[in-house]
DNA sequence: CTTGCTTATCGTATTATTACGATATACGAT
DNA sequence: ATCGTATATCGTAATAATACGATAAGCAAG
């Protein structure tokens, strides 16, 4: 990729495709669906729902906390992930408004 | 990657994956925001407005095509760009829905 | 038809992502 | 302490994404 201009882009673009780039993935979706449904969940649990290796589900799970829209406590031999619910719904309002002043803007559709 | 295992994923999730992975790069974020300003967009305006090669640009126009966010269409020499309204909305219903059910179900924090 | 302008595409280099197996770590139970 | 279970991390391979320059293609004007 040769060398990234991606600094050179203002905060609230970087946070918002930061969160998009953390959903990008359909297996990183169906976690946050599962935590969503069951309220929390082990690691193993999701392993099991997932059609991928346990190495590579802990590495999405990885990728989700990074992205804070997780959050991860040890519970004995287990990892317990539930939905990081406040910075989950900054990523939601943050879309939200970026699709208000979108559809706001555009009544008609120009072309 | 190895061999890609997204295809076993129900297509809801791929779908949503597919277009916040369009959404996953500062470059595109600004994009659509200033067609949303703006209504329509040359390519040529796009490109002094970031600090990317035309060529770049251009690439980054296609994904955002590619996942039916905008729309393009030629306007003599130049290729007049503008939000595709519909897609564009189905995605924010998505996004939406999705965190209804989360917020919905996680009423206190678990974790 | 040639020139100049605009945009898309090609080729390519660099870096990031995705996936897995193997291993390390951490804990509970025996 | 040892064993079994659960999870994270390391190493690595394959693939995708990002960026640019160079080039091609399309149109308008002269």
């Amino acid at each position: 990729m040769a060398i990234s201009r991606k600094e050179e882009f203002p905060d609230n673009d970087l946070k918002l495709a930061d969160w998009c780039k953390a959903l990008s993935h359909p297996a990183r979706i169906a976690i946050l669906r599962t935590l969503a449904d069951r309220g929390e969940c082990i690691c193993g649990d999701l392993v099991l729902d997932l059609p991928l290796a346990q190495s590579t589900v802990s590495q999405h799970l990885k990728a989700l906390k990074e992205a804070k829209l997780i959050k991860g406590e040890i519970d004995g031999p287990r990892s317990k992930y539930c939905i990081d619910k406040k910075n989950f719904e900054k990523f939601l309002k943050s879309v939200g408004d970026f699709g208000i002043k979108t559809s706001n803007k555009i009544k008609e559709q120009d072309c």
